[in-house]
DNA sequence: AACGATATTGCAATCGATTGCGAAAAATAA
DNA sequence: TTATTTTTCGCAATCGATTGCAATATCGTT
């Protein structure tokens, strides 16, 4: 037996209305709130504006839990990122919340930070509550410890991964070529007659790295041998953005100490690329003229820089639209493509 | 009766396992498998360990959802932000998520937009997911729409606002002293015996106004009087941070038409600094020495840009982690203190 | 007035948990 | 062995919804 009415407690409200309440008022039963509250048919029109009136006055607002209990189906969709405050996670944050709100879903997200074992834990929290579907931003998702975990705890559910990919039957993928990118890249500052490529390049991610094999490939089919050393590590490996530059500074500073004739260099993230030129700029050599120097992101920060940056948009709101929409195709039973493929654009600024 | 155990389809598991599931294979009752899984006295230590075993091996993982409709409690709570890609929001938002997440809850964000229809509209969503409490960031929430939303919503359960007031008995506030810091910035300018500044606003929010307020208030400290044509409006009121700069841009120029003697500028935001710098550059005038330029936020673009950008530090990292604690202290059952005032810091950079 | 057809509504089970209280089982005492 | 205590466990209600099926109400017909 049901139907304890909403209890106040001085004044306030404590616990909120339910369909019980509403159905002892109108003197009719739970199922017909229901049924109202649901715009079922079958419901005579003066009871079902009787209820209406009553759910009105009452502020009665849905327990969209308890309804999801028995419907199955909780509306949320969990984002895994690795840090939200990287400026272009943002965006991609940003997005797929608009997106997943305007169909109904709830976005739960989480910052997992760079490590596996964070992204196990954080995998766990997403089926604990019962998300229905899942998007992680960011090629570091892309390890055999989250394979894992995406199978032992996600499956049953799609999961829709940006800029990478997993061996998987629920897993979606929405990739960037950003090797691609990076050639056209090194094929651009080769066109203008340098020779003497480095790069920077930021922790080891499989994004990373299919750069820096963009960077080599580039190379090779421009006819320019790398010069290993030429290939620095920017170092630590701080999530924190605001960390970005000053990494940026210190692989610029071996790039001066070791690369006496470089005369471009391509840089793995916007803001290790404004490090570089910082100090470039610092010690006296002119960009672009004797360095030419681009990044990868286009983030705001290249606009602002100076000289602004060139840089590889790699399309990561794009992407994450992307992401977005095949999670929705396959949460509401349309046809989707398991591999999407984007393509990068080339912004070119003063900096080459 | 229940117990139907997991079904499975084409091998992946279509509906979690229960507790019903475990106490079956277990052959005890659902009530065991949940003292089991609460760690509550008064089980057998052997079948204590043959169900832990058996939770291990079916994957098994609670329903937060269920558990949470008897509990009363969903370990939710909401986060309302206008726009998460402007990046001082975004690290308020990552500040916030990661205190509560530590302590075990889950936050449900949302980008409102500027317009008060849709704050609304998202604090009803809030209420139909059952947070906990809520944390809204920026001084646009203090209207009297989403006072009287809040009072209608999510009365009864604890709200703290970021840099604005509301006067409800369960709304909290952490206040950032904007005017103050202003006026420091002012009478920092007129300490270098500048004596015509301008102010470039931003849209008309409590915050900006309180800013302006302070540009003022620290004029008249300081002897010198206020040109009404040297406040200008920078247009629009995209909340998209990309066209910040471009309104800043486009404030420059009204700047440079109508105010021929101004010597400082003082910025709602870093973004509209960095558009201003970029027009005097432009026009050949001479930052710091010519026109002094300084901006709002302490962002990483301040320490990108040409000159590098004064600011002011409005801390709201800082007032956001505030807000977690204060939240988490009411939701705990601790004692805290309804309003909070932060102050803010003058950082000098280049540009002045 | 009696009947069948249709329009409304309620009962009760269900979703996946938690928990107070009583019952059965085991341990201990007499 | 019986009585008593203490452990251990299950029953059933509860949280706030949804829904199939059965029951009742209403209506038109003859």
């Amino acid at each position: 037996m049901q139907g304890k009415a909403s209890c106040r407690l001085h004044g306030k409200v404590v616990c909120k209305t339910t369909i019980y309440d509403i159905a002892k008022q109108a003197g009719v039963s739970a199922s017909t709130v229901s049924r109202v509250i649901n715009g079922k048919p079958g419901i005579k029109e003066s009871t079902r504006q009787k209820i209406k009136k009553l759910l009105e006055e009452n502020d009665y607002t849905p327990n969209v839990a308890a309804r999801g209990l028995v419907m199955q189906s909780t509306r949320f969709i969990g984002i895994l990122i690795e840090d939200i405050r990287v400026s272009h996670h943002t965006d991609s944050v940003y997005v797929i919340e608009q997106e997943m709100t305007d169909c109904g879903y709830a976005c739960i997200t989480f910052s997992t930070g760079p490590r596996d074992e964070q992204k196990v834990k954080y995998i766990e929290l997403l089926e604990q509550r019962r998300v229905e579907g899942a998007i992680l931003v960011g090629s570091m998702f892309a390890t055999e410890a989250v394979r894992q975990s995406i199978e032992k705890h996600l499956s049953g559910i799609p999961v829709v991964l940006v800029n990478g990919a997993l061996e998987l039957p629920n897993v979606y993928s929405i990739l960037i070529d950003e090797e691609r990118g990076t050639q056209d890249g090194v094929a651009y500052l080769a066109g203008q007659g340098r020779k003497h490529l480095a790069y920077i390049m930021d922790v080891a991610t499989p994004s990373n790295q299919r750069k820096l094999q963009g960077f080599r490939l580039g190379m090779m089919q421009c006819g320019l041998t790398v010069e290993e050393s030429y290939i620095i590590q920017a170092p630590g490996e701080d999530t924190n953005p605001s960390g970005a530059i000053g990494r940026g500074r210190v692989a610029a500073g071996q790039l001066l100490a070791k690369c006496p004739d470089v005369d471009a260099v391509l840089c793995a993230t916007d803001l290790l690329a404004v490090g570089c030129l910082q100090v470039l700029l610092e010690n006296g050599v002119a960009v672009p003229r004797q360095v030419a120097v681009m990044g990868v992101d286009n983030t705001l920060y290249g606009q602002i820089c100076t000289p602004t940056l060139s840089t590889m948009d790699n399309k990561l709101a794009e992407s994450s639209l992307n992401a977005a929409h095949v999670l929705l195709d396959v949460l509401e039973g349309r046809s989707t493509s398991h591999k999407i493929m984007l393509l990068t654009d080339l912004i070119l600024r003063q900096s080459t």
